[in-house]
DNA sequence: ATGCTTTTGATAGTGACTGTCATCTCTTAG
DNA sequence: CTAAGAGATGACAGTCACTATCAAAAGCAT
């Protein structure tokens, strides 16, 4: 919290925040940081690998790992609820129900990543249905996506973001699709066919209208 | 795990397994622990009580305390999801569909408690709701509610345990209803009013038939 | 270069949790 | 009633995530 914010971080729009010069250090630290975490935790597993041996390998002391993540396993669930999948529900075309609406976005977000970026998010995956603790904390930040979708939905429909009813459907919504995403064995399977799951919610879920 | 149990727990039936002597005394050392903890935890905050606190209070020692529950966290959120809630969801009337028997075998645990069994659900609710960190270890553990939930409709219904739609709608009406009691903001009116809450769970889920 | 802010590393904690081992206390067989 | 075995306890030492503090270093502007 800098006393005279000279030049603070831009609104954060879609667009990217011109970097800063040194800002891009810091990106650059925390990337390699989040990286060489993942690579330790894959092959050393989890609770075998200490912030020091992170730290360690990234080159910075551990005092310098905690001002970048808070927790250890941040490096894992950092950035895991994407909103931009979110954004592009909203914005998918108007004839779309919100399930279907889900499933364009979900396949979307999908397609519009990396090999590269695959690879880390199924890493990132197996770790989290591996790790218990991890796995804790994903559960801890199950609002999120609760909020974010209600959000859209919303938008989407025209009704109010309040609207208790909505809510309600996105918490069962969610609720669902994370028993049917847990049942998965193989993690692979569970994040690629996210997608064709999202179309079984209509079986149970209805939304009323407004 | 005794190699020659020559006496172990009873097969954990309904009925009271009838206590045997040197087992009375652990109980009542866990009890104890758990009592003061909670009373700790009241008074001075979660973070702010140490384990050490908790052991002197109970007149055991650190390790002992370890030794009735693996973690600080399990003196609030052991035995937090009540089975035999579940138990007597199975058992309530035929002629209640699956949400109808929830409200039954919910409001009727509420009536069985005693005043100071409330008080300690008060309590520990309050907890659970301020301190992130129990808030974090109630939602990892948000799957057996849903089993349990699945398990108790399926034997209602004559269907079998594992029908897919079954565990759907199981986790839609968990995730429906979390966010219910989330959106409270007193824990008194949260806990008492969840058979009201349950009601409102229809207007957005939906059983298909088998 | 000279000030200023921000980032960093070193150091010293705290507290949850683990493992080990000797002691002590029940329980049961004889 | 007692001896032996099993289980429970406490003391101790250690690991590791995480916090707080402070001085040195590095980036940035004038």
């Amino acid at each position: 919290m800098p006393s005279t914010p000279l030049r603070t971080d831009p609104p954060a729009h879609g667009a990217q925040p011109v970097t800063g010069l040194r800002e891009r250090k810091k990106a650059k630290t925390r990337a390699s940081i989040r990286s060489h975490a993942l690579h330790l935790f894959k092959e050393q597993g989890y609770a075998e690998t200490t912030v020091e041996q992170i730290a360690a390998a990234a080159e910075v002391s551990p005092s310098t790992f905690f001002r970048y993540f808070a927790t250890k396993d941040e490096t894992v669930l950092d950035d895991l609820i994407d909103a931009d999948t979110f954004r592009i529900m909203v914005a998918a075309p108007v004839e779309l129900n919100p399930i279907e609406a889900m499933q364009y976005a979900v396949n979307r977000t999908f397609a519009r990543m990396t090999d590269e970026m695959l690879d880390l998010e199924i890493t990132r995956n197996a770790l989290i249905q591996s790790v218990p603790e991890l796995r804790k904390g994903v559960m801890a930040e199950i609002n999120r996506p609760i909020e974010l979708l209600t959000e859209a939905i919303a938008i989407r429909l025209g009704r109010p973001t309040d609207d208790p009813d909505l809510r309600l459907y996105a918490g069962a919504a969610v609720g669902a699709l994370m028993t049917l995403t847990q049942a998965r064995d193989e993690p692979r399977a569970a994040m690629t066919s996210l997608g064709e799951l999202i179309g079984r919610l209509d079986r149970v879920l209805h939304l009323p209208p407004a």
